[in-house]
DNA sequence: GTTTCGGTTCTTTTT
DNA sequence: GAACCGAAAC
């Protein structure tokens, strides 16, 4: 019942990839050439053939990627992907850790931790031991120094060495907070991100039974964005698709933009000597962009030079060359963009058809003041993420704790909404009440009631009843009904008091209890809300959403969309390259990446913004350099634009 | 000893 | 903003 017209489709590039064989597959596949279309006809052309979509798995990056696909897919062979495993690696790991984590010694209810969880458990290990404040790395410094050792499975204390090299800093402590970090995490059965994967992996290592189960269970794997595995990812699909090596990867390497977090695009360069009999198929045309885009793309990334050669060509007709804009600062910037909006909208471009690119949330500032002045809709993936928020974590903690009684850090944000209660007392409290505490139960209530100071005994009355109908009124599978009520109860009370834009703030969580309805049981849904970012909760909230307007975006979120219009901002040494990855040592090949991905997402025009000078904090101002990856363009391919002083 | 409040400083990239 | 610091208030 071949109802796609695969020849139709597809040219003759994406085809031969969609109908390749059995057996290792590696599809390098530049900017805007199809690679989710390539990926999705795959899926339909393996389900047309008879292939049981539950024994597909379809490994992605982003949760975007992934609902895209298995949309699109279903649109090609309807109901029939129903049952495909498909969503990030987290995801997937989350999905096995929850079935076999008590083998690891985890209960299967374990929290995951978000960065913001991370981040204070860390601030209070440290502060335990009196190395915050002085000369001892950030929370969040440590984090990533743990999260590069468990992403590249080397031991912490090199990483840390690597990392703190010319710097005073005693490297075992260090140590010894990570190792703190890894017990506390295992008390409150808990964990982090690099947990999810790094388990994930264990699980298959020591448990061949579980591995064989999985590795006969999936009959074709398809990895998207392979350039941006790390070593326990690549690990982890090798073992995974040992058995049937029906895998099919693909990737670009020129857009690995993620080896801050352990990413090693060498795993897609050394594929085909790990798989043996690989059959490697190249997609280079480029259906997005006008060929002079391409052309400033390709000059861009040829300064980098030891990756897979290969470049994009055009399919679309002659147009306009990009433009440098020389303006004199940020502000200057942020008027040029909003001037040039105005005209583009008069060309009959919408505003869903425009994104500004950058490399840091805080480049951005000017320009977002000037338009919401302009009062030009924008729609912007902030810096904060939607889940992190402090009002949102907030009225998650009391679920949290009910699903998981060793939960310590949702018990000390808990127990910190109550007066007179903050930090100190809390942990205090908690280790009187031996590192858990039930409020399901009657004496587990009871114990924690006599802890509390009288001024939060009092506000904790309002709560404390949501524990004991947990049960009565069973719900164990309505996690939107406890977050309701103690919103009712209590923290609707303490927002109005403590937030200043307290309607925002109850919009936010009425989304959220809205949100929750699509879950089965409050551990689902707490899984998925670490595991989203503020880019899903968007399309995903329906009161966030529906917001059409100018996208504001890092680059690294911008990663395979595309526009219209695309305008990079402060194109320009130490903002991009940013001064920062410079200093790290490790050469600018990635920023070079970075800035080919804000290149190519552009379709019919790209602005590449160059102001002169930085407003520095003191009210002085700092001189730029142009960007080393505008310089080494050449200038036959660029056109100038000088705004002077407006 | 802790909480709370007000003022100041500083922003890389993310599952 | 929000994280951090210092000082007042409990």
């Amino acid at each position: 019942m071949s109802n796609i017209d695969f020849e139709k489709a597809l040219n003759s590039e994406q085809l031969a990839a969609v109908t390749a064989p059995d057996g290792p597959v590696l599809v390098i596949a530049a900017a805007g050439t199809g690679k989710t279309r390539t990926l999705t006809y795959r899926v339909a052309y393996l389900v047309e053939k008879g292939v049981d979509p539950r024994r597909v798995l379809l490994l992605t990056f982003t949760n975007r990627a992934a609902r895209e696909m298995l949309e699109r897919a279903q649109g090609l062979v309807g109901e029939g992907v129903g049952g495909l495993w498909g969503g990030t690696f987290h995801h997937m790991a989350n999905r096995m850790l929850r079935r076999h984590g008590d083998l690891l010694g985890y209960k299967l209810d374990y929290t995951i931790l978000d960065q913001d969880d991370s981040r204070s458990l860390v601030r209070a290990i440290a502060d335990e031991r009196g190395l915050l404040g002085k000369h001892f790395p950030k929370p969040d410094v440590l984090l990533g120094v743990f999260g590069l050792a468990a992403n590249t499975s080397k031991p912490v204390h090199d990483v840390a060495a690597a990392h703190f090299e010319d710097h005073p800093i005693n490297i075992e402590d260090v140590v010894k907070v990570w190792k703190a970090y890894e017990a506390r995490k295992r008390q409150l059965n808990g964990m982090d991100f690099d947990d999810l994967l790094c388990n994930g992996l264990k699980l298959f290592r020591d448990h061949q039974e579980v591995l064989a189960k999985y590795q006969e269970h999936f009959q074709y794997i398809l990895v998207d964005e392979y350039q941006d595995t790390n070593t326990i990812q690549a690990s982890w699909v090798d073992l995974l698709a040992e058995k049937k090596r029906n895998l099919l990867v693909v990737g670009d390497d020129f857009q690995s933009i993620y080896s801050w977090r352990g990413a090693d695009f060498r795993n897609i360069l050394s594929f085909p000597q790990r798989y043996p009999g690989t059959v490697v198929f190249k997609l280079e045309t480029n259906y997005r962009s006008v060929p002079e885009i391409l052309a400033v793309a390709n000059a861009c990334i040829a300064g980098n030079p030891e990756q897979f050669q290969k470049s994009l060509r055009a399919v679309r007709p002659a147009s306009k060359k990009p433009k440098v804009v020389h303006v004199r600062a940020g502000e200057e910037q942020a008027l040029y963009i909003v001037q040039k909006i105005k005209e583009l909208r008069r060309k009959g471009y919408t505003m869903n058809d425009v994104a500004v690119l950058y490399r840091a949330h805080f480049h951005a500032m000017e320009l977002q003041l000037e338009l919401a002045r302009e009062r030009i809709p924008f729609v912007i993936t902030s810096g904060v993420r939607f889940f992190e928020q402090a009002h949102i974590k907030d009225v998650c903690s009391l679920l949290r704790l009910i699903v998981n009684p060793g939960d310590e850090l949702a018990f000390i944000r808990l127990m910190g909404l109550m007066p007179k209660v903050g930090e100190k007392t809390a942990a205090k409290i908690w280790a009187a009440l031996g590192g858990r505490c039930d409020i399901k139960d009657a004496t587990g209530a009871r114990a924690l009631r006599e802890k509390l100071p009288a001024a939060a005994r009092v506000e904790w009355a309002k709560v404390e009843p949501i524990g004991a109908a947990y049960e009565k009124d069973s719900l164990a599978d309505d996690p939107g009904e406890v977050i309701f009520r103690f919103v009712k109860e209590f923290y609707d009370e303490y927002a109005v008091e403590t937030f200043e834009n307290y309607d925002r703030r109850k919009e936010d969580i009425d989304a959220l209890i809205d949100f929750t309805t699509r879950f089965e049981t409050g551990e689902a849904f707490l899984s998925e809300m670490s595991l989203l970012t503020n880019l899903d909760a968007e399309t995903d909230m329906p009161a966030q959403g529906q917001e059409s307007g100018i996208k504001l975006s890092t680059v690294h979120q911008a990663k395979g969309l595309e526009w219209n219009v695309v305008f990079v901002l402060w194109a320009v040494d130490g903002m991009f390259p940013s001064s920062r990855s410079l200093n790290e040592g490790a050469g600018d090949g990635e920023e070079r990446r970075l800035f080919y991905v804000a290149a190519t997402r552009a379709k019919d025009e790209l602005f590449l913004m160059m102001p002169e000078v930085r407003r520095t904090r003191d009210g002085g101002v700092m001189f730029c350099e142009p960007s080393r990856f505008v310089r080494e363009i050449p200038v036959s391919l660029l056109e100038d634009e000088n705004v002077g002083f407006i």
